[in-house]
RNA sequence: GCCCACUUAGCUCAGUGGUAGAGCAUCCGCUUCACACGCGGGAGGUCGCAAGUUCAAAUCUUGCAGUGGGCACCA
């Protein structure tokens, strides 16, 4: 079989994911293992207007990769997906999309029809990031795919509302609320961003003071909002006012007189040490005002214009212009003391940077101790969730959750979930799941539904059960019990708050267990200069662009390869590296398959303590009496089978590369059980490309591809082959694509190689078992050998890359060695020759070589010379040498410091001791060698 | 104001109480029959600064500086 010259990723992506989604290969009804263990993972919901984005991308692939694992490990997998409803973002797109086509408002058409519009928007475009998450190759259930409006999930949501309320969670109040004049609805906190304006202005006006020439100044930076004042307050300790407090005021502009109050509230020392008061248009006001029952007029409305409170002269002005009048009123009047510069930190709108007005208003709010309380215990007692990284995340969790405040669920909005709480014509307000329920409590039916819906982020927190089919009504199900609680969320932190926390309260109050076990926050990813992206700033890097430029596994290796939980910056270059891994892997497949004749993949090959177990098992136990352990326990099962037997015929490389899999396959499960991707990655890149193409491939190229057929050669290919399977396997959760491409084309690959969960299902390597590792199969022996040998042909390289030799020039390599190394290098002499570039190759125990030799220094004591004959210079070689040296000098001085240090020699541990005192003697054992190589050279 | 994270090779980042690592870039040499998206060989860092703990600190502690982030805010 040929493959093409260099991998090409677009076909692959096409082809095979619509398999595996027609097979239902994502489904956990795949698994045929009744006693399988659950593993499941809910996608955060991204918004049905939204498009992926790179953010997405590290946060799908993070998921995808644990699935594909814990799928391949023979776990029942569910990755359940879904779409969130966006409540303000949709309605936004759709009145913006309205406004354009038929220049109409929502208004215009109603309610009704607003929604239905909606919908339709949503059926049309809501498909998009679906689509996309199918092209990341995200291993998703598409069978229970949910989305946050779906009969059973809001059914879910208005039992928990009526539940809530009856239990008095929820309630229905007027406060100071976060409003949006250009969104026209209330806000959460946390959809409110603090920003600094730095040319903010802080206005002093001057009060009168009834009955008085006196006046008293206050300082204000929102100065139309004096229109809405009820009283001045000073601190009763500042001697300044003490005189003024319970007198009266005559409020400029308006008609009205107002008190000055006594509030602790005020500091003495800032500004003038006296503060206008207004409670419908300022937090702390309004607290002030409860706590002197002071009045409170409120003086704008919904779009922040002036309303008929502010007076005539003010009325349908807009919040700015208003202030500019103000302010040339009290100019006029003689009353504006000063304007100073002031730097003020304003809250705007988190999705359209609006300023935020904060605004008296009648909200639907939660009360979230009892449930704080629940999550606060959760993580006292079980230290649940677990966050990955645990510092910082858990500790900001926490903190938040001690400082929640009422949570505003309530928009003015038409598209959600439409708040279940109906009022009679008395305004009196029945909460119950429908209306028909609200008219039996209510006793009439001439009732109306409240007109705001829920926030987004309500029906979000109910996300991890309800997906499975808790709706309040319907409390158990197969799903529930199979899947909840999750093990683990992966998502940003931006949304801990928002969602992770929220999660866990509500799922500890109606399932009465937590969401998820673990929760990895993954990083931000910033552009190349390390700024956040975003649109206004034009620098975001849109995936499905570098999906086609490098492919999707490249672009998932990128991702999954950068630090876990930590911000970094993109580069494309990074990508690059990755698409160009996919490309080597895809040529060292290449390179098998085009010698794969008389080869099959068979894990035996790799593993023959097993093999030889079934020979001892084969030849009777009695013959031979051996210890499974011993290292040399394959040579004493039967020499002359193990000679006339191919698998059992192991080189040092051989066992190396099985040591070398082995290990990191126990490595990669290690890493993925902490969270800890990158270095997945990069246990994955470096066996691959370092260990398996550099010097593998090079090592048994020429048995390999052997023209001679012989069951040796046939052997040495099934090996090279299953190496590459099991590579393949390990490397899937990160490739899909590619390793599922190359695996269908690997000989003899079938459902057989799949977990036993997945017998009957079509082949695919998604299903293969996922390599563990076999800690028996580390050769330490065969490592210590095998670099023993690197080292040999790493310092000839390096000889004739330092002495200019041509690469088609062979010289002959001289090696003076004890016994062990001899044997070592004579085992490996083809492959030494072959990439040495050498003609020959002579071990003895002694170098016994002309002087125009280049020579090199070995562990253990060995020598190396290359007979130079004519192309030696003598001054570079006395050079090279002369560096050599001065390396190790640097470093026997540091050793010799360490050494003499007695507090050392003594504290530290033993083997520290031993083992720098065994390097130190190899450090002088090779100092002497090339002093005396250098003396050669001159004589 | 409070809290947190980060500061390691030109760039982007790993890393562990015990002789500093990767990718990219750079320099030298290779059309070696899987791969130039490649192969081989180099060069490059007193691990932000200062002090402390320790036999030993890039790694732990404290302080400082710079960068980034979160939270709370005074009118």
């Amino acid at each position: 079989m040929e493959l093409e010259k260099a991998y090409n990723p677009t076909e692959a992506e096409s082809t095979h994911y619509k398999r595996w989604e027609a097979k239902g290969f994502f489904a956990p009804e795949i698994n045929e293992n009744p006693n399988a263990e659950a593993f499941s993972i809910v996608i955060p919901p991204p918004n049905v207007t939204g498009s992926l984005h790179i953010g997405h991308a590290l946060q799908h692939t993070l998921m995808d990769v644990l699935t594909r694992w814990k799928r391949m490990q023979g776990f029942k997998t569910l990755f359940l997906v879904g779409v969130d409803h966006a409540g303000i973002s949709t309605q936004l797109m759709v009145t913006r999309q309205l406004k354009k086509d038929e220049h109409k408002t929502p208004q215009d058409i109603g309610r009704e029809a607003f929604t239905e519009k909606v919908w339709a928007w949503k059926n049309k475009y809501g498909g998009t990031i679906t689509n996309q998450i199918r092209r990341e190759g995200l291993s998703v259930d598409w069978s229970r795919e949910r989305f946050t409006m779906d009969e059973s999930l809001s059914i879910a949501v208005r039992n928990v509302f009526v539940r809530l309320y009856e239990e008095g969670w929820i309630y229905r109040g007027t406060r100071i609320v976060n409003w949006c004049p250009r969104d026209k609805t209330v806000l959460s906190d946390l959809e409110v961003k603090e920003e600094t304006k730095k040319d903010g202005k802080l206005y002093y006006l001057q009060y009168p003071v009834k009955d008085s020439d006196k006046k008293i100044t206050v300082a204000t930076t929102r100065p139309e909002t004096m229109l809405g004042d009820t009283a001045v307050a000073v601190n009763a300790g500042d001697e300044r006012y003490r005189d003024f407090i319970g007198k009266t005021i005559e409020l400029p502009l308006t008609n009205r007189e107002i008190k000055i109050i006594a509030d602790e509230y005020v500091e003495s020392e800032f500004g003038t040490g006296a503060v206008k008061i207004t409670p419908a248009h300022d937090p702390n006001d309004y607290e002030i005002g409860e706590r002197h029952n002071l009045e409170k007029i409120v003086i704008m409305n919904a779009d922040a214009t002036m309303n008929q409170n502010a007076g005539a002269d003010f009325e349908g002005l807009d919040r700015y212009e208003a202030r500019e009048k103000v302010i040339e009123k009290f100019e006029e009047l003689g009353l504006l003391e000063k304007i100073d510069d002031y730097e003020v930190v304003l809250p705007h709108c988190e999705r359209c940077k609006t300023v935020i007005e904060p605004l008296l208003s009648e909200q639907w709010f939660v009360n979230m101790s009892e449930m704080r309380d629940m999550a606060l215990d959760l993580m006292r007692k079980e230290n649940a969730p677990h966050f990955s990284p645990q510092v910082p995340h858990e500790k900001v969790y926490t903190a938040w959750l001690e400082n929640l405040k009422d949570w505003t669920i309530s928009r003015q909005l038409w598209w959600g979930h439409q708040i279940p709480a109906w009022y009679d014509e008395a305004g009196n307000v029945y909460v119950a799941k429908n209306k028909e329920e609200a008219i039996a409590k209510a006793g009439t039916d001439k009732l109306t539904q409240d007109q705001d819906v829920l926030d987004t982020w309500f029906s979000s927190a109910l996300w991890s059960f309800s997906t499975l089919g808790w709706n309040g009504e319907t409390t158990e199900t197969e799903d529930l019990k199979t899947f909840h609680p999750t093990n683990v969320l992966v998502t940003g932190r931006d949304i801990i708050f928002l969602w992770v926390s929220r999660m866990v309260m509500t799922s500890l109050k109606f399932i009465g267990e937590k969401p998820f076990s673990d929760v990895i926050i993954h990083g931000t990813v910033l552009d190349k200069n390390g700024q956040r992206m975003s649109k206004t700033k034009g620098n975001g890097i849109d995936p499905l662009d570098v999906f086609d430029k490098y492919g999707v596994d490249a672009t998932r290796m990128t991702l999954a390869g950068s630090s876990t939980g930590a911000d970094f910056a993109w580069r494309d270059e990074k990508v690059e590296s990755f698409r160009n891994f996919a490309n080597k892997i895809w040529n060292a497949t290449r390179f098998c398959l085009l010698n794969s004749e008389g080869a099959q993949v068979d894990y035996t090959f790799l593993n023959p303590k097993e093999e030889a177990r079934e020979i001892v098992r084969l030849l009777g136990d009695e013959l031979i009496d051996i210890d499974e352990e011993d290292e040399e326990f394959l040579d004493k099962v039967d020499p002359q089978f193990a000679k006339d037997n191919p698998k059992e015929n192991l080189s040092i490389a051989d066992r190396w590369i099985i040591s070398r899999l082995n290990k990191t396959a126990l490595a990669v499960n290690k890493a993925l059980e902490t969270y800890q991707f990158h270095e997945a990655v990069q246990l994955l890149y470096h066996f691959f490309w370092d260990d398996f193409c550099d010097w593998y491939i090079e090592l048994v190229k020429d048995e390999i591809t052997s023209v001679e057929v012989n069951t040796r050669r046939d052997a040495a290919r099934s090996r090279i082959i299953t190496i590459i399977e099991q590579s393949l396997r390990l490397l899937h959760p990160f490739m899909p694509f590619l390793t599922e491409e190359l695996w269908q084309k690997l000989p003899n690959t079938s459902a057989d190689l799949h977990n036993a969960a997945y017998k009957s299902a079509e082949q695919t390597i998604m299903l293969a078992d996922f390599p563990k590792g076999d800690a028996n199969l580390i050769d330490e022996k065969a490592e210590t050998e095998m670099q023993a040998v690197i080292e040999l042909i790493g310092k000839v390289r390096n000889i004739r890359a330092e002495m200019n030799i041509k690469s088609g020039d062979k010289s002959a390599i001289h090696i003076a060695a004890n016994r062990d190394l001899q044997k070592i290098f004579t085992e490996n002499e083809a492959q030494i020759l072959k990439l040495g570039r050498a003609s020959e190759l002579k071990i003895g125990e002694t170098l016994d070589v002309p002087k125009a030799s280049a020579r090199g220094i070995l562990t253990g004591g060995a020598e190396l010379a290359i007979p130079l004959e004519g192309l030696i210079d003598f001054e570079k070689e006395h050079e090279r040498l002369e560096n050599q040296l001065e390396k190790l000098n640097t470093e026997n001085e540091k050793l010799v410091k360490q050494l003499s240090n007695q507090n050392f020699v003594e504290k530290a541990p033993p083997e520290k001791v031993k083992d720098l005192r065994e390097r130190m003697a190899e450090i002088d054992m090779q100092t002497i060698t090339l002093a005396e190589n250098m003396k050669a050279l001159k004589q």
